[in-house]
Order: structure tokens, then C-alpha cells, then sequence
DNA sequence: GGGTGATTTCTTGTCGACAATTAAAATGCA
DNA sequence: TGCATTTTAATTGTCGACAAGAAATCACCC
């Protein structure tokens, strides 16, 4: 096991083990550092962060209860799957929520909410630039994510947050595998929803954010469904 | 402190004391036996259960990552609060919920989710005859939960469900108040949004979906904004 | 040699105890 | 008496250890 980078310990305050632990743990679950299916052993982890079992599960438990690890009983806890089965679902979930999210934006925002969404497209943009594919894929996390935040509905936003980092999942497999082609239209398409909720313009940021989500779902389907046999003369 | 009913224990299976727990709390919680704001104590807790404190934080933690409970750093976890300035929030989404995931149940629903669906109608209309509100609340929440699972979108219905937990919550300080008067008109509206379904309509599905939301979302905000102040002759 | 059962090992679930931190009580002073 | 400060008490966060259960290993029998 090569891959238990050494987490040097000093001295960390009362109560912010476990959540350095869910921190650290979630984003190599969504980088897929740590891949879908890899057991999770908590003594490992102890070792690993220098602390002791017990903050480790509550890490552990948090994170199950977004989804993101499953845990069988008496059993190793395991990073979750990405049912490919039910993608479908996910799509569905997320074109509903880009939408409705960015409607409220419009609705809602105010100026300070606009100038954190512009800081997040103008780093999108950095990260395009930089070819940084894994940047890119949380930027666009982090984008729409501080869109939900300007819809101001806490219920949208945990169900946005989720699908978002679900796809942060979907989307590294994608980049993976198109050898991290770099999709300066989805940056474009950022700056028009951004003006679209500038202007407070509902029905066009709805318009905006559905292409928007079916532009990437047809990407994502079309990657999934594209024919990879090598030819055989036979 | 009264109220600390004696669980008696007896020899519980390994794994299953957090769950059971997590379930009795939740009731609790969502019946408003214990009420907003009220701090829950961990040993106080144990001793109720009969184990250690490990396992009733870990129910907590659960309780925590679902919005029923909050929790302060070194201090007493209490059950999440009501936020009445954003109800206006929780309409909208549990509208929104309703609809979609009562368009998908007309969808994608197999025979045997009707069957369930038709048995919770039964059951609410066995407690409006009961005049048992408690009944009629937890019932309420189940049959929109089992229509939720007939469209099988599980980031639908995951949000579904916490808003429905959460209407639990709600709806009983409403019945609480109206001295539990007995609305037998939603008890037709379900019948009517069965019907849909099972005719595979999907427009009228979404059409009653919203128009039983709105019935609700009308009569809590009418509850909320009445006037409750007593006429003083001065 | 293969399959079945016992044994060992390994991992999790739970426990009791201690330390850190905060809230409350007690003390001192103006 | 009222307020600030110290002391005490109470509660949480973390730890190491043990027991229950599951997986892996080994022995045994056919």
C-alpha cells in the first residue's frame, strides 16, 4: 500500500480531527483517489492521521450519510459505487436543480452573491487555460454550487451540493478517458447564465441552465455509449 | 425530568443498538415530543438506553447530517430548531417534490408500488376516522414517500423524504393548535392522485400534485399569519 | 484431490476512562 | 448591591482496550 501518504500530525485542536478527517477523505473519494469499491479500514486510517478510531468513524458516518461511503454491518465500509444503472436518475436530477437553482439565482441574488459566482468562472477560466482538468471539474463544482447558495433555498442547495459532487465523480471518469480534452464551451455558456442572472432575466437563465445541463449530459451519454471494440480481421 | 421514559434493555444484537437509537430519537424528534431547541445530553441518552456513549453519538451524528439536530463544538447537541423566517423555502421545494416525483410515480410505477400506495390511503383514511392526528401526519408522510419510490429517482426521493420529515414537524404544530381538526379532503385529493397515476397521466398527476400542495401550503400560511391577539376593552 | 468443518486472524462495534473546554457557582472588590 | 474574576462542576471529544462477528487459513475426512 504505497498510496497512505504520510499525514504529519501537530498538535490539532479539540473537535477538528474528525472534520480534517471527512475533509480529507471526501475529496479523494470525489478526485477517485480513492476509487469506487476500495475498502476503507479504519485502523489504516487511524495510523495514517495519527488519531485515534473513534473520530474516524464519526468521519466515516458523515460521509454515509451523504452517500459517499456504504457501509456494510460488521463489514469493511466501503467507498460507494457509481451505479451506472441509474445514471439516468442523476441526470434527470441535475438538469431539474441547475435550473431551478439558477431561476432563484436570478430571482434572489444580490451583488455580493454575483461578484463570488464571477470569481469562480474567471478561475474556471484560469483552469481551462492551465489545462487542469481536475481544477476545472471542482471550479464547476464550486460555480454552481455559489449559484444555489444566491437561490437562497437551503433545500435546493444540499440536494445541488450533492448531485455536484456525485458528478464530480462522473465527470473525472470522463476527462480520464477523453484524455482531458478541454471544454472552453462550458465556459462560455458560464458567462451567459451569469448575465442572464445579472439581468435578472428568470425564464432566460432557465433556458441557459437546461442547455447547459443537456450539453453535458449528451457529452457524458455519448462517452458512455461510444463503441470501443478494435477492429479484428477475421 | 420526567419524560425519560425507561427503555428497558434486553440483550440487543450487535450493530443494532445506533439503529435503534436513531429510530427512537427521530420519532421523537419529528412528533415533537422533544421539541425544538431542546438539549440532548449523551449521558443522559446512555443511561436511557442502557449502553455506552459511543453509539448514541454515532445516532446523533446520523440525526446531525439529516438537519433534525444540530450541534454546537464542545457543547450540547439540540434538536434542530424551526426556522420560520424560511418555511416560504420549504413550501417551495415540498411543491416542487410533490410534482415530480408524482409525475415519475405515473411514469415508472409498477403494479405492486400501487398496492402500497393504495394500502397508506386505507390506512389515513382508518385515522381520520380515528380522529388519531399523530396517525394521520406519520400516514400522510409515508403515502407521499411510497409515491416517491414508485418513480425510483432516489436523489428525488431522499430529498422527498427529509422534506416530508420535516412537514412532520410542521404539520404537527398545526394540528396541535386547531385543536385537531380533521381535513378529510385531502384524504379524496390522494384518492384522486392515485387515480392519476394508475391512469398513467402524467400531466393531471403533476396538476393535482401541486394543486394538494398548495391546499396544505395555503392552510399552514393561513395558520402562521392569523390573528391571535384578544380583544381588550380599554 | 476436493469438499467440509474447526481454528485462527482480522476488523468492527462497544465500553469505560481521561482530558479539554465550557457553563455555572462562588468569591472578592468597589 | 452589582460587577469582575477565580474556582468548581458538568459535558463533550478522544483514547486504548476488549468482545463479537466475519473472512481466511488450516486440518480432517471421504
Amino acid at each position: 500500500m504505497a498510496d497512505n501518504a504520510e499525514d504529519i500530525v501537530t498538535e490539532r485542536k479539540r473537535g477538528s480531527g474528525v472534520k480534517h478527517v471527512y475533509e480529507m477523505l471526501r475529496d479523494e473519494i470525489l478526485t477517485l483517489a480513492l476509487p469506487p469499491g476500495r475498502p476503507i479500514d479504519e485502523v489504516n486510517l487511524a495510523e495514517r492521521f495519527g488519531m485515534s478510531r473513534t473520530p474516524i468513524r464519526e468521519a466515516l458516518v458523515r460521509l454515509a450519510g451523504e452517500g459517499l461511503v456504504e457501509t456494510l454491518p460488521n463489514r469493511s465500509a466501503i467507498v460507494a459505487n457509481i451505479d451506472f444503472m441509474k445514471l439516468h436518475t442523476f441526470f434527470d436530477a441535475i438538469t431539474l436543480m441547475y435550473r431551478v437553482t439558477t431561476r432563484l439565482a436570478a430571482e434572489c441574488h444580490r451583488p455580493e452573491d454575483l461578484e463570488i459566482i464571477k470569481g469562480h468562472q474567471e478561475r474556471y477560466v484560469a483552469a481551462v487555460a492551465a489545462r487542469d482538468p481536475l481544477a476545472m471539474i471542482a471550479i464547476n463544482r464550486d460555480f454552481h454550487a455559489a449559484i444555489a447558495e444566491a437561490g437562497r433555498n437551503p433545500y435546493y442547495t444540499a440536494l445541488t451540493l450533492r448531485l455536484l459532487d456525485e458528478g464530480r465523480r462522473i465527470l473525472r471518469l470522463y476527462y480520464q478517458s477523453f484524455d482531458d480534452r478541454l471544454p472552453k464551451e462550458y465556459s462560455d455558456e458560464h458567462a451567459g447564465i451569469i448575465a442572464a442572472i445579472a439581468a435578472r432575466d428568470v425564464e432566460l437563465s432557465d433556458r441557459l441552465a437546461r442547455e447547459h445541463a443537456d450539453q453535458i449530459v449528451r457529452q457524458i451519454q455519448q462517452f458512455f455509449s461510444r463503441d470501443t471494440r478494435h477492429e479484428v480481421p477475421l
